[in-house]
DNA sequence: CCAATAAGCTACGCATGCGTATCTAATGGG
DNA sequence: CCCATTAGATACGCATGCGTAGCTTATTGG
C-alpha cells in the first residue's frame, strides 16, 4: 500500500496461499486456461505479481499446487449393500464434486490435454495417480469380489458407462444431471449391461 | 506485398476466404478458444489483418462462419437392416469425425460453452439445430419406428449411451475409440441397455 | 521491543494483440 | 487493354501481460 496507506491486515503464509490458491481456481473457472495469468490470478487475490513470482514461476504450476491442495476427493464407501443404492451414491458423489472450482479446472485441463500435455502430466503425476478407481468403479469392484456380480462383466466399457453418462448429460443440459437422472442412467444404462 | 514483391498469385473471394476459414479451425486446433485472435488467423492464413476486419468483426464471428460451411456432416442411414451393424456404423461415423479441425473446434466450444455462451449459443443456431437428431439416435429411431425395437426403451439416457462412452473413451486414452472399441460399446453397453 | 522476514507497491522495457488508416499493386470483368 | 475492385503491406497509438528491480512497511519470533 503506498504512501497513504490505511491499517490493514496483512496476510501471510498459509493464508496467503489458501487465498492465492482459491483466486487460481476461480481464475481458470472464468477465464478459462488459456487466458490464466499472473496478472489475473495477482488481481484476483488482490496481492502482488512480486508475491506469486516468489513462490511459482508459471500460472500452471501454481495451478497444479492448487489442485494437489483441494484434493483428495471423497471415495465412495459401498455401504448399503444395495449395488443400486450404492451406485447412484457413488454417482452422486460425482455430481456433487462437479460443480467445486476444483472439478471445474480439472475437466478444464483434461479437455484441452492436447493443448497443455505438461499440464495434463502434471496433474496425472501429482493428483489422479496415487489416487485408486473412479467413482463406481470402486463400487464394482467391491461388489464383484463379493460374488454379487459377474466380473466378467466389469470391462473397460461397462465400468465407465456410468461416468460417461453423467458427463454427457452435463454437457448437453450444462448442468449437472438431476438425483432422477442419476438413477435413470443406473437403472436404464448400467444395471442392464451389468447383467441385472 | 512490399517494395520488393515478387510476382505472386494473389487469392481472392472464394478461394481466400476458403483459405481463412481453414485458417481459424487450425487455430482453435493449435491454440484454443482462449488464444484465438485476428493476429494469428491472418499470420497463418498467410493474409493481412485488414482483410479479415473487412469481413468479421471479431474473432468468434470468423469461426462460427467457418464452422457453418465445414458442416453438414454425414447423416448416418440404417443400411444393414441388422441394429448391431448400423450402430456400429452409427458409432463409427461419429468416431471419424471427431478427428477433423471442425469437430474438435466444436468440442472446443461445447466443453467452454460456460465461458463463451455467445458463441455456443450461436453454434447451435446457426449449425446445429437445423439438423436433426444425433448418431446413434437416427439409428434407434428408425428401428423402433418399424417396430423392430421397444420405443419404451428409447429414453434420454439409453439414446446418448454410445456417444457418451465414445466421448469417454476419447477423453480418458487422447485418441478416438478404436473399431473393436466401438463394437464392444455397442455390445456390451448399447445393445443390453435396449434390451438386446 | 527490535530486527528479520516477507507482503505489498510502483515502475520499468519488452512483446503482443487491438482496431484503424493509408498506401501499393495484383487481378479480372467489361 | 484499361480501370474498378480488393488483397496485401505497413504503421499508428492504445492496452495488457511479461518478468524483474527497487523500494516501503506490516508482522512476528526471539
Amino acid at each position: 500500500m503506498g504512501r497513504w496507506a490505511v491499517a490493514t491486515e496483512r496476510r501471510r503464509g498459509e493464508a496467503l496461499i489458501r487465498a492465492i490458491h482459491e483466486a487460481v481456481l476461480a481464475e481458470v473457472v472464468d477465464a478459462g486456461l488459456g487466458q490464466l495469468t499472473m496478472e489475473g490470478i495477482a488481481r484476483r487475490a488482490a496481492t502482488a505479481k512480486t508475491v506469486l513470482y516468489r513462490r511459482w514461476a508459471t500460472p500452471f504450476e501454481l495451478l497444479i499446487d492448487a489442485l494437489g491442495e483441494a484434493y483428495p476427493v471423497e471415495v465412495p464407501t459401498p455401504a448399503a449393500d444395495n449395488l443400486r443404492t450404492d451406485l447412484i451414491a457413488a454417482l452422486t458423489l460425482l455430481t456433487d464434486w462437479m460443480v467445486t472450482p476444483a472439478a471445474t479446472a480439472v475437466m478444464a485441463i483434461t479437455s484441452e490435454r492436447g493443448r497443455y500435455p505438461e499440464l495434463a502430466e502434471a496433474l496425472w503425476d501429482k493428483v489422479f495417480d496415487p489416487r485408486g478407481g473412479t467413482f463406481t468403479t470402486t463400487v464394482l469392484r467391491w461388489y464383484a469380489a463379493r460374488g454379487r456380480l459377474d466380473p466378467a462383466r466389469l470391462t473397460p466399457i461397462t465400468t465407465q458407462i456410468g461416468e460417461a453418462l453423467v458427463f454427457k448429460l452435463a454437457i448437453d443440459n450444462a448442468r449437472t444431471p438431476s438425483a432422477e437422472e442419476v438413477a435413470a442412467i443406473v437403472d436404464e444404462a448400467l444395471l442392464p449391461a451389468l447383467g441385472l
